[in-house]
RNA sequence: GCCGGGGUGGCGAAACUGGCAGACGCAGGGGACUUAAAAUCCCCUGGGACAAAAUCCCGUGCGGGUUCAAGUCCCGCCCCCGGCACCA
């Protein structure tokens, strides 16, 4: 008679019982620390199996760390504040606070479901006043430092959102959220300074080495794009001011020919007023500037530009030098001015070709010569310098050295450094964020909120969310009008709220002091914990949150008041959960598997095509948590993820794979309740010197596995850590005596091993086999390193590197031997016979070659 | 264009530091159990030659190379995914 498990009812029991014992409660003062974290979720719609592969994983460290002895800190909250709350608002006339709290409550209800070991007691939300209150005490804090200020520039805006972002959430020229293109604005702003970290969040990178992912690495790296090169300064001849340029190619300095300003930059009201064509210039610069990123990025090949009428003095020729302001310089990036060498800079050669300008030759290749008449495309190549005066004759690399020498000497330039790494805009034209605690006063100007005075309340009596180009807070009146905390005279607060990145570059600093009320946190118990000894999050943060929250970390270590430098000390990432789902062409919609048959859209009668993408709401191919976990159980949601593929790769998300995890689940439960029932079996001590046979071979099979298992896990390699459980569980099936103490042995070992994996089933098990204490209290077993081999092996033999037989020979044994004995073998006999040997390979336990020559002379 | 990561059975994937390619799972086939089906348990399953076994040959994107031995190392290509991209 078939016994049937309810592994959904086996769960509830035991997340009640872990509960009931407090078996996730952190302990205070940690002997042997362990912060495990994974990044905290976005409280928007519903949790799916796309987001649940980061938890799993999370949680299987944690337990892993908890058997393995480490007090652990693995604590949860919501990053709540943002722009979908506001979008509700609008859409269904939610409050954007009723909706978030309503998501945070769906979400913990979920999250509870799944028995992860969470300390709940240190639960937090971005959007509490008692969160914020400190991230506006942050901002002050980065004010104090001078490392929060204001300033007008032409920024990212988008039309739709009605708000402007960071230089990070601008994807391919669009709004990361809303897929709209970016505009530019010239606004004044917030901005964190995070450039004058930039030095730092390279060359601390080094300390992140081999525990973060390569690729993650290589990207904050690109991202910061430090580059060496030289400060070129030109005068401007009107009045002798400086037009300081930046470049990697000082060797060509005397091929200069021309030079473009960005026509965002400052200097270019100056040359507009002074120029003989100020209107048509006037009228360029309009244009170009409001010209999105993209638009400008298709006149990749118009390189389009005009002529000020304008000279500027070259620093070291003293020629005059004609200025000329053009769209493809970037205004961030250098000095927003560039020197036009068109012969040695293909967009300078594209740039003067266009506009008739000259081009003159100052490097050629080491055996060559080149011609700038007939010159199609710049040689950008390094070379000889010619027609360079004294520097005539050196290679480029030396050039580059003697004319920054040079420059420095004459106090025009030298080597300088350039950034593509522009300061963090924080400030946002929106409500459902934390109040930028600044204020407004006319007599003077712009004044901090007094720390005592924090937090500055969201007001809740705002009604009109929908956005406008200013922030909905500005109509608040009550909150907006305020008194000077410095002169106490009528004023206006900050009308805007922070970058919900701010939120989240310092939450995991909080969850180590969840309440307190008087400071951020307190430096010395954060210090016990910190650095998070693993984090675990997706790969889109590599250019945002991971660069943020290093930033934060270093202000904060720089104030003493953490005492590492980084605060992520090793890195996970893992792969998406993609899915499959039907799309009608014809319909333009996505289809529900019940309305396909046949490939055949029911609704319309075309075909359907089945695509495969990341689990999206919008999408409509997820797999909701709570609905599979009422139906299947966490656990078996849990092997389903890991035993998919690499956890860092993305996984295709299947029922075939569903039904293959509840299949090893099911027959887990179904062998203890065979076999291991009897307390008495499995509690017995065994003596493994004293084994033979098949009980040996388990006994030695049990080692292998956990080792196995142990550096798999270690590894974050959980697919082949699982693959080597059911393989050790196929062997206790096939397994003849049933009642050999090295059975009870194994499944003592097996439960604790899968402990980790599939918590519930394994507490189950545990429990099956009398034992009171929860499985979580035991230890992750070691393996014995003595019997991890037989003393009887079987070693390949190869004839020419093919096998051609085995044999069976003790270990350890040497060449001569192995090498005797393969020629007793009839198979190899006959391959060796008609041959000369000319040489034996031998690895010892592994492997025999033997290399011959055979009469036929064809090897 | 530059920088990462990949390409292995019908499918998801394994393979230490160069040493038996395809562990484990899914799908498929066969058997046991059952009145029957499902479930479960056991066995088979990269391709080809042979009626079959034994056996042999081919096989890790493509073309070369190094080596007794290459999925793994070297050279040259092709394709896919991710990041950056007029960065001076």
């Amino acid at each position: 008679m078939e016994k049937v498990f309810n592994l959904r009812k086996i769960e509830k029991k035991w997340q009640k019982h872990w509960n009931d014992i407090g078996l996730y409660r952190t302990k205070e003062i940690p002997e042997k620390k362990y912060y495990v974290l994974e990044m905290f979720p976005y409280t928007s719609g519903e949790l799916h199996m796309g987001h649940l592969k980061n938890y799993v994983i999370g949680d299987v460290v944690a337990r892993v760390k908890i058997m393995e002895g480490y007090d652990i800190l693995h604590p949860i909250g919501w990053d709540a504040f943002g722009l979908p709350a506001e979008n509700a608002a609008i859409k269904h006339g939610i409050h954007p606070k009723t909706w978030t709290y309503r998501n945070i409550e769906n979400f913990r209800k979920t999250f509870e479901m799944l028995g992860l070991s969470y300390d709940w007691g240190r639960e937090l939300a971005t959007c509490d006043p008692d969160y914020y209150r400190w991230t506006q005490w942050l901002f002050l804090l980065l004010y104090k430092k001078g490392l929060a200020y204001r300033k007008s520039d032409y920024v990212n805006w988008c039309p739709s959102c009605k708000t402007v972002l960071a230089n990070e959430q601008v994807v391919d020229g669009k709004c990361e959220r809303c897929k709209t293109h970016v505009l530019k604005k010239e606004l004044e702003q917030w901005f964190f300074k995070i450039t004058d970290y930039a030095d730092r969040l390279i060359d601390d990178l080094s300390l992140l080495k081999n525990k973060w992912p390569d690729n993650i690495l290589k990207q904050q790296e690109n991202w910061i794009g430090r580059s060496y090169g030289t400060r070129i300064v030109f005068k401007y001849e009107n009045d002798g001011s400086e037009l300081p340029v930046f470049t990697t190619r000082a060797d060509t300095l005397f091929g200069v020919t021309f030079i473009t300003v960005a026509p965002e930059h400052g200097v270019v009201r100056r040359l507009i007023a002074d120029s003989p064509y100020s209107k048509s210039i006037a009228e360029y610069v309009r244009k170009a500037v409001q010209k999105s990123d993209v638009e400008r990025e298709f006149g990749k090949q118009e390189k389009s530009g005009i002529f000020t009428g304008l000279y500027a003095i070259h620093p070291l020729t003293g020629q005059r030098i004609p200025i000329w302001i053009g769209d493809y310089v970037l205004a961030h990036y250098g000095t927003g001015v560039v020197m036009g060498v068109p012969a040695h800079d293909q967009r300078d050669f594209e740039f003067a070709k266009r506009n008739a300008l000259p081009i003159k030759v100052v490097v050629k290749p080491i055996n060559g010569e080149l011609d700038p008449e007939a010159m199609e495309c710049a040689y950008e190549e390094y070379g000889i310098m010619v027609n360079s005066a004294q520097f005539s004759g050196m290679t480029s690399e030396a050039g580059i050295e003697e004319i920054q020498k040079e420059l420095h000497k004459r106090g025009l330039g030298g080597l300088t450094v350039s950034y593509r790494l522009r300061d963090w805009l924080i400030s946002r034209q929106r409500y459902w964020g934390a109040p930028i605690p600044m204020v407004h006063c006319p007599s003077c100007g712009i004044v901090p909120v007094p720390e005592e005075n924090l937090p500055v309340l969201l007001p809740e009596n705002v009604k009109d969310f929908k956005p406008r180009g200013r922030s909905p807070l500005e109509d608040a009146e009550d909150w907006i009008n305020t008194k000077c905390p410095s002169c106490g005279g009528n004023a206006k607060r900050d009308p805007d709220t922070m970058d919900t990145f701010v939120d989240s570059s310092w939450y995991f600093l909080r969850y180590i002091d969840p309440d307190n009320k008087s400071h951020i946190f307190d430096p010395e118990k954060v210090n016990r914990w910190m650095p998070v000894d693993q984090y675990i999050g997706g790969v889109e943060h590599a250019t945002k949150h991971l660069i943020y929250a290093r930033f934060i970390q270093k202000v904060l270590f720089d104030e003493g008041l953490v005492s590492s430098p980084e605060p992520f000390d090793n890195l996970f990432t893992q792969g998406l959960v993609h899915k499959s789902f039907y799309y009608c062409n014809h319909c333009g919609e996505v289809v529900k598997d019940e309305e396909v048959k046949d490939e055949i859209h029911t609704h319309c009668g075309s075909r359907v095509e089945l695509l495969t993408e990341m689990m999206s709401k919008s999408r409509g191919n997820i797999v909701a948590v709570a609905p599979f976990v009422e139906e299947h159980g966490t656990d078996v949601a849990r092997i389903t993820i890991l035993f998919a593929g690499p956890a860092e790769k993305d996984m295709l998300w299947s029922d075939a794979g569903v039904e293959g995890a509840k299949r090893f689940l099911l027959r887990i439960l179904r062998f203890y309740d065979a076999y291991a029932r009897n307390p008495e079996k499995v509690g017995k001590e065994l003596d493994p010197s004293k084994l033979s046979g098949n009980d040996l071979a388990l006994y030695i099979k049990l080692q292998q596995t956990i080792k196995a298992v142990r550096e798999d896990s270690s590894q974050f390699h959980f697919n082949t850590a699982l693959a080597r459980m059911m393989e050790f569980l196929n062997d206790l099936y096939s397994f003849e005596n049933k009642n050999s103490p090295v059975v009870g042995r194994s499944c003592v070992d097996f439960a604790i091993l899968l402990a980790p994996f599939a918590p519930h089933i394994a507490e189950e098990i545990w429990n099956m086999m009398g034992f009171e204490k929860t499985i979580f209290f035991e230890r992750y077993p070691e393996y014995d390193e003595r019997y991890l081999h037989f003393e009887e092996i079987e070693i390949p033999v190869q004839v020419n590197g093919r096998v051609r037989g085995r044999v069976s020979v003790r270990k350890g044994l040497s060449k001569e031997e192995v090498f005797e004995a393969a020629l007793k073998d009839e198979k190899i006999k006959n391959y060796v016979k008609d041959g000369t040997i000319l040489n034996v390979v031998f690895v010892q336990d592994r492997l025999l070659n033997i290399v011959i020559k055979s009469e036929g002379g064809i090897n």
